[in-house]
DNA sequence: GCGACAG
DNA sequence: ATCTTGTCGC
């Protein structure tokens, strides 16, 4: 019998599944730049004394996350916010509300997470809209992943954005460890600031770990997404924090649960009744 | 074999 | 990611 001999455990179709995406990662990685390349600068807070300053000043920042059904694990809400660098304020949102069809597999996540994010922000480059995105950032790691290219990257190169990851928890990598970080920060206390860099046992820099708000003793972690430095990224962190989470990725998450709340369950077949 | 594993 | 209440504190 054929049968005998088949192949279609979950197990195996899943193995064969990441060597193709194996594949795209690195073929994608290929165009991945990790310096500055980008015609604006970040704004400098003085009183007006730099207004001649040539070419424009980071302004729209945007920001990305899903939400998740807690009836059906497979309903989420992507979110794209763009956020105003000079106040913080929302000036742009937009949901889309998807059944995802790939299931979530660490060091895989942008190929779950990524086309309905790449879809919002085609939409929003479609209509030229003033507010689109000169910076992204990602709730998900940048170059801090097993193979150099987590969401943040993949979501740069695919839409050809200067892109910042944040992780709100560890990805183990290159022997890097939550709780190994943790020691170094708290080595740290004294001389420098509540910002280390994420350096694996090969000696490479991944990132950085930065307690970003005064009350948080739990870090986030910064890694370069696509054409931008870290030292650029860590700026651009910096400005964004009112809390933990940066603003623009913050209000993404946010927004995405809301919208979903609001828009199925119960509250959406009660007012498909009336 | 065992444990780890962004969201 | 999501399940989950109150609670301590500025």
């Amino acid at each position: 019998m054929e049968n005998t001999h088949e192949i279609s455990t979950a197990e195996t179709s899943l193995s064969s599944v990441n060597n193709c995406w194996i594949e795209a990662q690195e073929s994608l990685k290929r165009r991945l730049i990790l310096e500055d390349d980008f015609t604006w600068r970040l704004p400098t807070h003085d009183n007006g004394l730099e207004e001649n300053a040539r070419g424009e000043k980071l302004r729209y920042v945007g920001g990305v996350d899903l939400s998740f059904s807690k009836d059906d694990a497979s309903i989420a809400c992507g979110a794209l916010v763009v956020v105003d660098l000079e106040n913080l304020n929302v000036i742009y949102d937009d949901f889309s509300v998807v059944r995802l069809q790939i299931p979530y597999i660490p060091g895989f996540l942008a190929f779950r997470e990524a086309p309905v994010l790449l879809e919002l922000l085609e939409k929003m480059k479609q209509n030229a809209h003033p507010f689109y995105p000169q910076l992204l950032m990602v709730d998900g790691n940048g170059i801090l992943h097993p193979r150099g290219f987590g969401l943040a990257c993949h979501l740069g190169v695919m839409a050809n954005l200067p892109t910042i990851g944040i992780g709100k928890n560890l990805h183990h990598v290159d022997g890097l460890t939550q709780s190994g970080v943790k020691e170094l920060l708290e080595a740290n206390e004294n001389c420098a600031r509540d910002l280390i860099p994420l350096t694996g046992n090969s000696d490479y820099t991944w990132g950085v770990a930065m307690r970003s708000t005064e009350g948080s003793l739990k870090p986030i972690f910064i890694s370069i997404g696509h054409r931008v430095s870290v030292d650029t990224a860590v700026k651009v962190v910096k400005m964004t924090c009112k809390y933990r989470v940066p603003e623009p990725i913050r209000q993404a998450d946010i927004r995405s649960r809301d919208y979903l709340q609001k828009h199925t369950g119960v509250a959406k077949l009660m007012q498909n009744s009336q």
